[in-house]
DNA sequence: CCTATATACTCGTATAGCCGCATATACGTG
DNA sequence: CACGTATATGCGGCTATACGAGTATATAGG
């Protein structure tokens, strides 16, 4: 049961969350498009990857200078099951269309801007500033 | 989705899944019980359950000395159905078929020891004996 | 009241996880 | 080769979490 529990921790972060839930609405994404849809910085959204791509989630693919990540089919039962609900129970949520909404609109722009990476840090900061207060979520 | 990080969360650590477990096929068990089945110590198990009570996945009611603790029916619909899915998907587990064995085998001689607590240390030993290697679970 | 018992809780400690910053790497273009 | 860009990662700091050991609390029974 601990493989399990393994599991559950690559799901216990919000931004993994949005990011799993961002990619099975988009085929592949590069790191400065969840950059750019979380407004979170480069190093986060590189890292959170990374998590995923270690627990077997996501496969990446490098094109050039870019890294495509895309969800892969999970070869564990228990996750393929949770990753499927999870994607139901997900699909009713405002915040979750919200920020499929923030990475179509990116998606759009992005051959417009020079920088790709600039581009999503200064979307990153624009979504910092509208939460003021941060703080850590704990389990208890 | 903060909320459902956080869902995640609890149910990432092991211990606290095969709480969840155990609860699944008995509807009141108290803390000796956990620490009987699981090979845990007092405070261990008081302090997983006392996090389960935390996040609204089960409710206790003390009688005399004993709590017992009960699975509570989640409000929340992500909770809901993949509590539901995990019980189904554990339920094909060898070492899920195995916790409950060890958990009955307590159970029935429960009123044989003078002091509850006391053989349920024992218990705790003899599994701690069996698994000479402890190492932390990483996400990584 | 005194003792044993079951549980909760408080320490102190060790570890895991998340983060930003800075840097390294790798690739594309001129 | 020099430069800009996209990504990965080492490092240090901070917080959250998990744990054992010990202690406090409450209750049952003499």
């Amino acid at each position: 049961m601990k493989d399990a529990a393994q599991f559950f921790k690559v799901l216990a972060d919000e931004a993994r969350l949005k990011i799993i839930w961002l990619l099975f609405h988009h085929e592949e994404l590069c790191v400065c498009d969840v950059m750019a849809a979380l407004g979170i910085t480069q190093s986060k959204a590189s890292r959170h990857l990374a998590t995923l791509k270690h627990a077997a989630l996501v496969t990446d693919r490098k094109d050039g200078l870019w890294s495509y990540y895309t969800l892969r089919p999970a070869d564990d039962g228990l996750a393929k099951t949770h990753l499927a609900l999870l994607r139901r129970s997900l699909a009713d949520r405002p915040d979750a269309a919200a920020l499929l909404k923030t990475l179509r609109g990116w998606l759009n722009g992005k051959n417009r801007s020079v920088a790709c990476a600039r581009g999503a840090a200064c979307a990153a900061n624009a979504t910092a500033k509208k939460t003021t207060t941060r703080q850590r979520d704990t389990v208890r």
